[in-house]
DNA sequence: ATTAGCATTAACGTTAACGTAAAGGGGAAG
DNA sequence: CTTCCCCTTTACGTTAACGTTAATGCTAAT
């Protein structure tokens, strides 16, 4: 059984909807690695998929790519040393907390979004009842 | 009682922990549009300390000037006729439910990187176990 | 052999969201 | 009057995240 070489950049960037362009971009800023092939063609393999997808929704978030880096490269460097694995688990503790103050800011601003509804509303109904009568 | 004039920009910015270059460009975007006293200095009041606070809060999320912009005048603007609040109270509906799908989408990126964290806690453990033993 | 299609790198262009002078007005203090 | 400080507008500079040629290469089909 042949191990797959991956797909190359243009399957991927229709399987993400993303141009060829970001997909390289992505590499040069250090986000992804893919295999190159013998005629230099690049091979994206599950990891850097998966990869790619957390990029993605990163940037759908609305996390720069150098944030998004940091959460990538702090599970994945390979450090030594007990003092140095503490201190990332400790740091990625800190990341997911962002993550919580992140989810209840938006929490904030559905309630601020209702509040505005709310009193449209009632500008509308005032219409309705002015004649709808 | 004389009707206090409004915050002077230093004093806003200071207020929320921006430049006073800021505030100028959300004026200058239109997001912003304090009143003017007789020597040309602007005045920042209730109503523009609420708004700034609600851009703040929308670029914190990482959403884009645009987008808040959308927001903010989806409900402020003088519609009339009922078609045209239906279609404010629809649309709003639906941002509101972007931001939902936000949350979701944050919800899934906390547990990647929950994920992460215990994938590598188990190397942690694996090298205490080998000579914390 | 040439065309077509997808790949590569290199490099310049673009937009958003400000930063950073530069040049000047208004008023309070010395 | 001059200095100081805060305000103003105008305008050029900067960074991130790509978009967009341009020039070239490999491989399969005609």
């Amino acid at each position: 059984m042949a191990t797959t070489l991956g797909l190359p950049i243009s399957e991927v960037a229709q399987l993400f909807d993303v141009t060829t362009r970001t997909i390289r971009y992505y590499e040069e800023v250090g986000l992804l690695s893919p295999v190159y092939d013998e005629s230099g063609v690049r091979r994206f393999q599950k990891r850097d998929l998966a990869r790619l997808k957390l990029i993605l929704r990163g940037k759908r978030l609305g996390f720069r790519l150098a944030e998004i880096r940091e959460m990538i490269l702090l599970f994945n460097e390979d450090r030594t040393g007990r003092k140095q694995l503490e201190r990332t688990i400790t740091y990625g503790e800190q990341k997911i907390q962002e993550v919580d103050e992140r989810i209840e800011e938006l929490h904030a601003l559905r309630h601020d979004l209702m509040d505005y509804k709310e009193k449209f509303q009632q500008k509308y109904r005032a219409l309705q009842g002015e004649s709808g009568d």
